[in-house]
DNA sequence: AGCACGCCGACT
DNA sequence: GTCGGCGTGCTC
């Protein structure tokens, strides 16, 4: 008879419906929380143990543990943490794990080097003194101990020297693990001085991190108010009470402006975790994070799942960007898991925006969040005068975008040497090319979408799926050559305009296509701040983080661009870009002024611009979405269905309207052809789950898709809590 | 996520 | 006749 094995629940980073169970071979030690390699089919996948074993599986299939990682254990906190995150989104565990262990090579141990420091001296050694050895053994009297390489260079002699010197006896090896150093934010220096609305606000952060307890703040202020420098002092709080701090920003907003700006307020740089990392930057920083090494972490949503030692604040800035909401593989919002994350390890989370959410608003209201308000720009800076432009009056002449009074108003500008945006949320030449001979438009061979003409790279771009093709001569559905027109204006034509009408200005394109990388968008950042540009035309990636001293003009070209589409956040969406991008203007000494080109200049969203009056605005949009019992009055889920044929995408379809739950408070609309009906060759249709506030969805849901089968090359995408429609 | 198994097109 | 394309299914 073979003994019983104690058995163990390990979690795999793969989207396996749970975790699996192991046995744990005699003489191992394991406990929750520790890094382990299993077997998993013919390969070894390391997961983390989960628990004790379920009991579920027939005994024969178990199969042990290989080994423990050398590598600090996942801390409970962010094991509750995963299981909270899988069960609210409906994702699989492990692919929640996933996001929480994506540095597999920082589980590794850390590699070591042979240092060498000098040996408690013999007589017997000290008589082999030469001039080389006594040299060697003089640089490390008061110095540390180092690799022979180094050694050796330093004292001027060859490496063979501290060999000899190892092998006599004279040097003592010792076996060290290297490690990057981190610099380290001091929570102790002293801030600049805040006037006393910031006083005040910072002092109620402070006293929230202070609590070392679970709190929710919405920090509000208008573009240079100075919410940066209110929330660094919570930040410095924490620090001196020597815990971490981890702040969220939107990936484009995390700025070489913004690191300096903390560099200068705490002399030093924070860890950053971005997508540009290199791996061995990723590794030593995931390390040093879990070892709390490191003091500040300021990243993208991704460094929500990073494994800290001891979390004392979250800082979610810029919270209402809609960057915050991941829509590939698990559909999460980083903003709302990070107050669940800051509730599991009890410490306090600030959500900092000039134009909060309506959902942080309404938790305001109801008192789930507290709330600090800053009111007026720092320094008596006045925000930009902004105007609508009523392109049914004011209209451009044809084939251009620009209307007579931008034209004028850059004019201006230019000649005062100062400096101008033309905002439009739109990449490439023209969004649409079209045939003139038979009406025809140029589609994505594999998604309902236009391509999109990038005329400096001569070539024809999906904006969804990232096919590219060079533009052809001929049309493919008539065959006539040389009919194609350019529908529709991108920054790259807007550009060849502003350039024929300011043929002297210095003008450079801001979008995430010509500046492919961080570098140069530092580096045109630079410029522009040096005044080297006149004309910046930019799309959203101009509009976001940066401070630009000389602009005093800003010209929205489209303000309709986000208003169609039909999709609920589509008003608090533009309204939100528009006031950010109109706060870019006249922040320094000077007066702005920010030209708002729109067909609807009576839409709530342009009165509200216009009239600076966020707060009815705020008012009005919430009455909307309450009167329709949409959020953040009620619960949304979507479920996308999607497959490459159509009829089997159907089929599902059906099965799923067939057990639709039926309950008060529960509205299932669709299925409906999503709104890419093609994307990546794969059929889209689309249900939304819409209920009150007061029914969990998830139970629903799972309850729903219990018993539905899906054939293999259908797939099923739920996102609870939708923030985009598209 | 891998990795194998399995069933239809272009090669030696 | 095989080599190999990637659709489908399983892993404690």
């Amino acid at each position: 008879m073979e003994n019983i094995k104690r058995t163990v629940r390990v979690l795999l980073p793969l989207p396996l419906a749970d975790a699996y169970d192991y046995s744990v071979p005699e003489g191992l030690e394991v406990a929750a929380g520790h890094f382990v390699v299993v077997p998993l089919g013919k390969r070894l996948t390391i997961g983390v143990v989960w628990g004790e074993g379920s009991g579920e599986v027939a005994p024969e299939k178990l199969r042990d543990i290989e080994e423990v990682m050398p590598a600090l254990p996942m801390a409970d906190a962010l094991r509750r943490f995963v299981d909270w995150v899988s069960a609210y989104t409906l994702a699989p565990p492990g692919a929640v794990l996933r996001m929480a262990m994506s540095v597999p090579s920082a589980l590794e141990a850390p590699k070591t080097e042979i240092v060498y420091r000098a040996a408690a001296t013999s007589d017997d050694a000290a008589l082999k003194l030469t001039n080389a050895r006594r040299r060697v053994l003089e640089q490390l009297k008061d110095g540390p101990a180092l690799p022979a390489a180094e050694l050796a260079h330093i004292a001027g002699v060859g490496t063979s020297v501290i060999k000899t010197m190892a092998s006599i006896g004279l040097l003592e090896p010792v076996e060290r693990t290297m490690r990057r150093s981190f610099a380290h934010p001091d929570g102790q220096r002293q801030g600049p001085e805040l006037s006393p609305e910031q006083a005040i606000a910072a002092q109620g952060l402070v006293d929230k991190v202070l609590a070392h307890a679970f709190s929710a703040t919405l920090l509000d202020g208008v573009p240079g108010s100075g919410k940066t420098e209110v929330y660094f002092e919570a930040i410095a709080a924490a620090l001196a009470s020597g815990r971490q701090v981890l702040v969220l920003l939107p990936e484009i907003a995390l700025t070489a402006q913004w690191l300096k700006r903390f560099e200068d307020r705490f002399g030093a740089m924070p860890a950053s975790w971005h997508s540009g990392l290199t791996s061995l930057e990723r590794r030593e920083t995931w390390r040093a994070i879990a070892e709390g090494r490191v003091g500040v972490v300021v990243g993208a949503r991704s460094a929500l799942f990073l494994p800290f030692a001891n979390l004392g604040l979250i800082v979610v800035d810029e919270e209402h960007d809609g960057s915050f909401k991941q829509d590939d593989g698990v559909s999460y919002n980083a903003r709302d898991m990070a107050v669940v994350r800051a509730r599991l390890v009890s410490a306090p989370v600030v959500l900092a925006s000039a134009t909060p959410s309506l959902e942080s608003v309404v938790n305001v209201s109801t008192g789930r969040y507290g709330s600090v308000h800053l009111p007026d720009r720092h320094g008596g800076r006045e925000l930009a005068t902004l105007s609508a432009i009523d392109l049914r009056r004011q209209q451009p002449a044809r084939g251009r975008w620009l209307s007579p009074p931008v034209v004028e108003a850059m004019k201006r500008t230019f000649e005062a040497k100062e400096q101008t945006l033309l905002f439009l949320n739109r990449r490439g030449y023209a969004p649409m090319t079209l045939c003139r001979a038979c009406g025809h438009g140029i589609e994505c061979p594999q998604c309902s979408a236009w391509l999109v003409e990038h005329r400096f790279r001569r070539t024809l771009v999906c904006h969804h799926c990232g096919h590219a093709e060079p533009p052809a001569r001929e049309c493919k559905y008539c065959g006539t050559p040389d009919q194609f027109v350019a529908c529709g204006p991108g920054v790259e034509r807007l550009a060849e305009e502003a350039l024929e009408l300011f043929p002297e200005a210095r003008l450079e394109l801001f979008t995430s296509d010509s500046l492919m990388n961080r570098t140069e968008a530092t580096a045109a950042v630079e410029r522009m701040i040096a005044g080297e540009i006149d004309i910046l035309i930019g799309t959203q990636m101009a509009a976001k983080g940066h401070h630009f001293p000389n602009l005093t003009l800003v010209a929205v070209v489209d303000a309709d661009l986000g208003l169609n589409g039909g999709d609920l956040r589509a008003a608090e969406r533009t309204f939100q870009l528009l006031y950010q991008v109109a706060g870019r203007a006249g922040r320094e000494d000077r007066p702005g002024r920010a030209l708002v080109q729109t067909h609807a200049p009576e839409h709530p969203v342009m009165q509200a611009l216009v009239s600076g009056d966020r707060d009815r605005f705020v008012a009005a949009e919430l009455a909307d979405r309450r009167a329709a019992g949409m959020p953040p009055f009620g619960r949304l889920a979507s479920l996308i269905i999607s497959g490459p044929d159509p009829a089997a995408v159907d089929n599902v379809c059906s099965a799923l309207a067939r057990r639709a739950p039926h309950q008060d408070g529960v509205t299932i609309l669709g299925p409906s052809t999503a709104p890419l009906a093609l994307l990546r060759g794969r059929h889209r249709r689309r249900f939304l789950l819409k209920t009150s506030r007061d029914i969990a969805v998830q139970p629903l849901l799972r309850a729903w898709l219990e018993r539905i089968g899906l054939p293999g090359s259908v797939r099923l995408q739920i996102d609870v809590d939708p923030y985009s429609f598209m």
